[in-house]
DNA sequence: TTCGATGATCGACGATCATCGAACATTCGA
DNA sequence: TCGAATGTTCGATGATCGTCGATCATCGAA
C-alpha cells in the first residue's frame, strides 16, 4: 500500500442523490454555464489554470465547487495541480439528454 | 372595434429575446418546476385557481410572473379569471428539446 | 527543511430571492 | 351603484448568492 498517495481531494456526490433542481441551479448562472460549455468543447480533462475567466481565483474555486456538488464535474488533484472534467457519462444516465440539450440550446 | 375588450393583461416577452440562463433560472426552483410540470401534464390551459399549492396567493402570482417573463408560460385574462398555459411550441423552436428533456428528467 | 505555487476556505459586502400580508385595480353580479 | 371575487403590486423580512481579498493547507522543488 505504498502507492502514490491518493490525497483524498474534493468530495463528489453520488449522482443518484443529486436533484434536478440542483443541477438546473448550477447551470443557471452565466459563468458556470460558460465553464461547462468550455469543458464540453473538448474531450477529457482540463487544467485548472486553463480556465481563463475574468474573475478572482477564489470566485472560480467557488463556482467549481458548486458545479462539483451538483455532480456536473469531477475534480482530480495531482500534486498541487488540479484537473477538472465533465461527468457526462454519469449525467447522461441520471439525467438523459439534459447536458447535451442545454449545451445545444446555448449555441444559438 | 367594439369587440370584447381585450383587457391588455400581463406582458409576454418575445422568445428570441429570452436567454437560456433566464429559462434555466426560472426552472431551477422547486415550486416553479412543479407548476411547469403540472401544466405539461395536460394539454391546453389551466385555471389559476386550479394551481393548488401550499403557498400564499401573492407568492403564486410572483412565481407565475417569473415563469411568464422567462417565456415559459402564457397568461390569459378572461374577465376576473386567469388562465395559464405553456408556450411549448414556441419554446421548442427557441430551445429545442429543452422543456421536454427537463420534464422527462424530473419524472424519476 | 524551507520556500514558492496552487487551490480551498474564511469573512465580509451588496445584491437578489422567496415569502408573506396588506393594499390596490378590475370585473362581474346583485 | 355597490359589493364580492380575483389576481397584481407593494413593502418588509430573512435567506441565499456572487464576488472579493486574505488566510490556510498541501505539495513539489531547491
Amino acid at each position: 500500500m505504498t502507492s502514490r498517495s491518493v490525497s483524498k481531494g474534493p468530495e463528489h456526490p453520488v449522482l443518484d442523490e443529486v436533484g434536478l433542481v440542483t443541477v438546473l441551479s448550477a447551470l443557471a448562472e452565466p459563468t458556470r454555464l460558460r465553464i461547462v460549455c468550455m469543458l464540453a468543447e473538448r474531450e477529457g480533462e482540463r487544467a485548472w489554470k486553463d480556465i481563463d475567466l475574468p474573475i478572482a481565483q477564489s470566485t472560480l474555486s467557488h463556482h467549481l465547487k458548486i458545479l462539483r456538488n451538483a455532480g456536473l464535474l469531477l475534480n482530480r488533484t495531482e500534486g498541487t495541480r488540479c484537473f477538472v472534467s465533465l461527468r457526462d457519462q454519469e449525467l447522461e444516465s441520471r439525467f438523459p439528454g439534459l447536458l447535451e440539450t442545454v449545451l445545444n440550446c446555448r449555441d444559438r
